[in-house]
DNA sequence: CGCGAGCTTGACGTTGTTCAACTAGAGTGG
DNA sequence: CCACTCTAGTTGAACAACGTCAAGCTCGCG
């Protein structure tokens, strides 16, 4: 692999992609600009490892990213799939400094790294991003909770569904997509083993709720996965 | 129930109480005063319902609360029990002003009500309290992940324990202690049955890991929970 | 004394994991 | 071009974990 460390972009060109920088400043923007590192991933390599020094944020330009929690016995949980235009900010930001989960490239990916003092910084300067980033914060809060409900109160023909539509709506925004995760990938999504999730894609298949070939998924009755979402 | 509008507190003098206001010059410390208020809550009543207007944050002033997740088919899910000089704020706050969890006092308490455009206003007057609610929701949004990881990935024997241990350190300091919560909520706080967190408990108390008696917890080898609590 | 709420116990059924075996496809080297 | 290997996917059977249900218990309180 072979990071490149030339700025290919400059920040005011991201206020489009990167919506939390639309309250910035010219002035905050250069410094964000001037404390920033473009690195160049292929798929699959480690954006953060759980455990090590957290000294920057990682602003995801290209390239998908899973972020998840490295648990007991080598076993995973996928908290969200990072999309492009992503900010990816870890809760050790102001704490402990260190990561509390790791992010992998699932695609090639390009991520600009921003050092925690220019952000510390910019916070300090303006305000409004401040709240903007405490906004940020209360969301994935928030997304946390459902989870965590999802996840401890839903038995696996739910958590599978959610899977599916969180697929569908929030990453690859279609009823019918080709995903790069693997069936093991899928389980760390749902918190359960890829056996369980093959017999209940099985399933799902076979009632006529999905096509399946491989990779790729094509959810034919979105409402019946609703339905089975919520039933848990 | 009778609640009182009388001001017999200070913000300034909650100073040393709410660590989060050490960061408050007089002047801030007015802006909240002006836009509170003390509400007095018998044990076991609504703080904040999970769904309603997010309109204030509380301080938890005297008394304990569990906040928890009002989840499917009735059952809830205890995130935290909240102490007295605890800032309860909700992740909707500059979300969607929603309150996501439930907020239920297990002792009588008192707490102080402040309106979210004084916070607002605080926040963007100064730029420390901003940071420090930033490392604030930081903190909790690591226990959330603490909390996901342990809830899906261990089973009820490391549960129970987390549970107990929690109890003991967080909550009551103590490794004998006596505790309010029923056998239902401590089920609530480790994600399972009541039926289920009886069992485990007794079989620690077979084990002589625990006294108990009714209420009262005694953690007699902490050790063998501790080693329990990690393997799972 | 009797009532009700929370606690306790056991029997039973369901849910989900584990393990082992098998399959298919994608490199890899001779 | 053909074994060979490696990985991911798939399937079934056995098993463990956990919830459900029903019954009995305890204790405080009217």
């Amino acid at each position: 692999m072979m990071a490149t460390y030339l700025k290919s972009l400059n920040c005011s060109e991201c206020q489009k992609k990167i919506s939390i920088f639309r309250f910035l400043t010219d002035e905050e923007l250069k410094i964000m600009n001037d404390n920033r590192q473009e690195v160049i991933f292929n798929a699959g390599e480690m954006i953060f490892k759980q455990g090590s020094p957290l000294t920057h944020i990682a602003c995801l330009i290209i390239g998908m990213a899973k972020i998840y929690i490295e648990g007991f016995n080598r076993k995973n949980l996928i908290l969200k799939i990072a999309q492009p235009g992503e900010i990816i900010v870890g809760p050790g930001l102001f704490v402990d400094y260190k990561h509390h989960f790791s992010v992998t490239t699932i695609e090639d990916a390009m991520a600009c790294f921003i050092h925690v003092d220019a952000i510390r910084d910019v916070i300090t300067r303006n305000p409004a991003f401040a709240l903007e980033m405490l906004k940020q914060v209360h969301e994935s809060d928030i997304k946390c909770y459902e989870k965590l409900i999802n996840l401890t109160q839903k038995q696996m023909h739910g958590r599978v569904a959610d899977a599916l539509l969180y697929l569908s709506h929030a990453v690859y925004k279609s009823n019918d997509f080709r995903t790069v995760l693997s069936r093991q990938e899928m389980a760390e999504l749902s918190a359960m083993t890829k056996e369980s999730v093959i017999r209940i894609i099985k399933e799902f298949r076979d009632e006529n709720i999905l096509q399946v070939e491989g990779n790729r998924f094509n959810i034919l009755q979105e409402e019946a996965l609703l339905n089975i979402s919520l039933k848990g």
